[in-house]
RNA sequence: GCCCGGGUGGCGAAAUCGGUAGACGCAAGGGACUUAAAAUCCCUUUGGAGGCGACUCCAGUGCAGGUUCGAAUCCUGCCCCGGGCACCA
């Protein structure tokens, strides 16, 4: 890499002398050296306080979030590296455009991952995250993010967690705080709760031939399903990215139903839920979940060891391989029998662990005709199988109708064995017979949701204590908020045990408290809270860092608040979007937030491979980007990063391609050196210039990075192209108003170099505080166009004509060229479609 | 199984509203400069056929059909890849 020489330096005024670089040879403009400019720049922008946002006087607030990263060891993936240039080049295009940017970042440094590792390394994770979070900031400063580092932020700080703690009591004192028995995931090598993701075929990921169980844990959850269908509804007025809403329409899972009642000579009525009510008269058996509360009270005496042995061989299973679809089904006859509530006939009652106590009410009503899994337990258990519903005569024939064979269970069908509801289409039968029910007491109208209650509750140490005290006289006590926060007690051994709970039981000095309520000896709950919980309100905390009394201050919020972009990966589609949506809406009705939606506006980002793999340690492709940015320089990688691919997709990073940004970078700077003031403005670039910038300012709001660095590539080509540049003209020059707008244009992606470049054409105000340049359509417009002529439909040849040329004088120019009349051969032309300056088909 | 997203040159990809397919970049080949190499610059580059040549023709966007003056783009059926959910009644 050939440095850039002194003399250069020293005519146009620069102020960097650090380097010493060795003279210039033949003449050829000096080249550009990222190392030297990236420092001076990162230097410049912390001295100046660049980046720094006035909060209280900001005109025109702009949030930018992006989402904060959790500090590994391993330090910055490049994953990070492409989520956070995409946002930064967001936040920097906004304040081209006048607007005053926050831009914050923080560490979401709680959680298993960070306490797994220091398990493995064997230190403890208080002294690890510190060094891992210095770690990531001087990587985050270096590939060059318009950063506040004034408004930083860790989890992990008590004076962060501090709040979170603030916000589970708020959520307690709403009722939404709830205590229950609930099943999880232990591995018995590990001696730990496992989450669901953790767990391979009924396998704990890191001990492969040890089976995980199932244990009961007495856990706290938010009741987050009762804000189920307004979590539903909210998305549809939202700006989000359709892959994102849809993910989490698909999570919540409405489904229309209803509710119906069959009855039992020996217990309570048993409630199914179901989504066919069309299909009742078809009903042949109930099946209960193993844990419905009604098993014990209804099954008959001669069958109770049996349904007792398979309730507690369910039991013992885990949650994950009890759940995969495709295993035979099993199940056990409680000899008890409920009664039908359409035909009134007896139908048995069995058990089986294909319903799940989770959904709907824990039961329903088997109708084997018309559903997959209930057919193959009647098959599997030789119960009666009644079709209640034929294909519709007039109905599309579908591969199923064609067939018709059982179970059959379109919605396209009629009712057949149904009483008076025979004939009735599926659809309006389904309404009919729920009305029908209800009036007799035996149903109801139904909605459900799939969504479940958020778990809280970790049996772990690593994250903040849940602020709740247990006493003898007074039950479940509040920490009241002035004893806030509940310290993390620095334990030196803080593995988990065989016993199943928190490392934090053990610490007696720690658990031991008086009851805040009466006094008396009580005892803390020990679990500490999920991090989800943690990246579920940071966004409100970013603003108001500086205060201690409060966890966002009521002016800055209502300023700054809701965010106005958010960008990040649909890894957090379903699970931390939805928490904080959730959290948010929690607040807004306690009266602490004046909104109810945290981000006006959310774009996923897509993912990046490698050489067309997913990157993998155990592929060894994974892409170290400080490799990449000592070699290349931070704004190279940035720009290769945005160009590989359509940024809400991803892309493939390759090493051969990075090559060609720089090239890119470097032919720009040398154009740069070759700016005179006195050099003539070229007509024809000008008109490229106000097209690029057109196509670049509609392509950035868009997030199409790819294509706007395509287009500035294009514009510097015709530019070398029309100044002698491109074939080494020594002497060639160009005019500055070629050149400003593009570093303009350019600054967002590679902020460094055109920091440097703007000072050089003799700026002395940060290029961020130019404007984002404009364009003027009269100016961009070509005064010719080419227009295509096709002869039925085949392309035959091309015009260059004036603009706005008339359709006769269109097809009279293109009847009279030779290669287009050759095609033509004197046939008449019955039709002309004429597309005014682009095409022009003639129909023989 | 269900719900999304995708399939375009040797490769990453463009084509934004149904209107000239392959912009931009990589790689490759050829050339210029150089004692030489690197770097840089220029040219060629979807496949096939024809022509000394400027060029011309045919085919072509996963496969098979369809709608249309015109389809990468819309419709129907199918195949493959990636992601999400998954016994949710």
């Amino acid at each position: 890499m050939s440095p850039r020489p002194k003399r250069e330096a020293a005519r146009r005024g620069g102020k960097d002398g650090s380097a010493a670089p060795p003279p210039p040879r033949g003449g050829r403009p000096p080249s550009y050296d990222p190392a030297v400019v990236e420092a001076k720049w990162r230097r410049e922008w912390a001295a100046r306080r660049t980046n720094s946002t006035d909060l209280r006087g900001a005109a025109k607030p702009y949030y930018n979030l992006m989402m904060f990263p959790y500090p590994s060891a391993e330090g910055l993936h490049v994953g990070n590296v492409f989520a956070f240039v995409g946002a930064d080049i967001h936040g920097r295009v906004q304040r081209l455009r006048g607007w005053d940017v926050f831009e914050p970042i923080g560490f979401d440094a709680f959680g298993i991952h960070s306490e797994n590792y220091a398990l493995k390394v064997n230190q403890h994770p208080g002294r690890l995250i510190p060094a891992n979070i210095a770690n990531f900031r001087e990587q985050l400063r270096r590939i060059g993010l318009m950063v506040d580092w004034d408004h930083e932020l860790a989890t992990t700080d008590p004076a962060y967690y501090k709040w979170t703690q603030w916000i589970f009591l708020q959520l307690y004192r709403a009722g939404l705080a709830e205590r229950k028995r609930a099943p999880v995931n232990w591995c018995p090598e590990c001696m730990t709760v496992l989450a669901n993701e953790q767990v391979i075929d009924g396998f704990c990921e890191r001990h492969p031939s040890v089976r995980v169980t199932q244990r009961l844990l007495e856990q706290w959850f938010f009741t987050i399903t009762r804000y189920a269908s307004r979590l539903l509804e909210n998305l549809k007025t939202l700006d989000w990215s359709e892959s994102t809403r849809l993910l989490q329409t698909n999570w919540i899972g409405r489904s229309e139903g209803a509710e119906l009642a069959f009855t039992t000579p020996v217990s309570d009525p048993i409630r199914v839920y179901t989504t066919r009510p069309d299909t009742v008269f078809g009903a042949t058996y109930l099946v209960l979940a193993p844990e419905h509360p009604l098993v014990e009270s209804l099954t008959a005496g001669d069958r109770r060891a049996e349904v007792q042995a398979y309730r507690n061989r369910v039991a013992q299973m885990d949650i994950v391989s009890r759940r995969v679809g495709d295993r035979q089904k099993t199940g056990v006859f409680t000899g008890a029998y409920a009664r039908n509530p359409a035909t009134g006939e007896s139908v048995p009652i069995w058990v089986a662990d294909y319903v799940l106590m989770e959904y709907g009410s824990g039961a329903i009503m088997g109708v084997p005709a018309h559903d997959e899994r209930d057919f193959e337990f009647a098959m599997q258990f030789g119960l009666e199988i009644r079709r209640v519903v034929r294909p519709a005569p007039d109905a599309p024939q579908t591969a199923e109708a064609a067939a018709d064979r059982l179970p059959f269970v379109s919605w396209d069908g009629v009712l057949v064995n149904s009483g008076r509801f025979d004939g009735l289409p599926c659809r309006e039968a389904a309404r009919a017979i729920t009305a029908w029910l209800a009036e007799q007491g035996l149903g109801s109208p139904q909605v459900q949701y799939r969504l479940h209650d958020w778990c809280i509750s970790r049996q772990r140490y690593w994250g903040p204590p849940i602020p709740i005290v247990y006493c003898d006289r007074c039950g479940t006590v509040p920490v009241p908020e002035k004893d806030l926060p509940v310290l993390l007690p620095p334990l030196e051994d803080f593995r988990p045990d065989a016993s199943g709970v928190s490392p934090l039981a053990r610490a007696q000095s720690w658990y031991r408290v008086p009851c805040p309520a009466c006094g008396q000896a009580a005892r803390r709950e020990t679990d500490v809270s999920d991090t989800f919980l943690d990246s579920a309100w940071y966004f409100l905390r970013y603003p108001s860092t500086e205060f201690d009394d409060r966890p966002f201050d009521p002016e800055l919020t209502r300023k700054w608040l809701p965010v106005d972009s958010y960008i990040g990966g649909n890894e957090h589609a379903v699970l931390h979007l939805m928490y904080s949506r959730f959290v948010t809406m929690v607040l807004h009705d306690l009266g602490h937030l004046p909104f109810e939606e945290p981000y006006k506006r959310f774009r996923a980002h897509g993912t990046i491979v490698k050489d067309g793999a997913k990157m993998s340690k155990s592929r060894g492709n994974v892409v170290i980007p400080d490799a990449y940015i000592a070699k290349w320089g931070a704004d190279t990688f940035r720009m290769y990063l945005m160009f590989l691919g359509p940024y809400q997709e991803g892309g493939d990073f390759r090493d051969e391609g990075i090559a060609g940004i720089r090239r890119f970078l470097d032919k720009l700077w040398s154009v740069v050196q070759a700016v005179a003031r006195d050099a003539e403005p070229d007509r024809v670039a000008q008109r490229k210039l106000h097209q690029t910038i057109r196509k670049v300012t509609a392509d950035v709001e868009e997030l199409r990075y790819n294509t706007a660095i395509a287009a500035l590539m294009e514009y510097l080509n015709l530019l070398r192209d029309r100044s002698g540049l491109a074939d080494g003209r020594p002497a060639a020059t160009v005019a500055p108003a070629l050149v400003e707008p593009v570093i303009v244009l350019l600054a967002p992606f590679a902020p460094h170099f055109a920091e440097e470049c703007w000072e050089r054409l003799g700026h002395r105000e940060s290029v961020f505080q130019a404007s984002w340049p404009a364009w003027d359509e009269a100016l961009a417009r070509e005064e010719e166009v080419e227009v295509a002529v096709q002869v039925n439909g085949k392309l035959r040849g091309r015009l260059t004509i004036p603009r706005g040329l008339s359709q006769e004088e269109v097809v009279d120019r293109a009847l009279a060229d030779p290669g287009v009349r050759r095609f033509v051969d004197g046939n008449a032309v019955k039709k002309v479609v004429y597309v005014p300056d682009k095409l022009v088909n003639l129909v023989l």
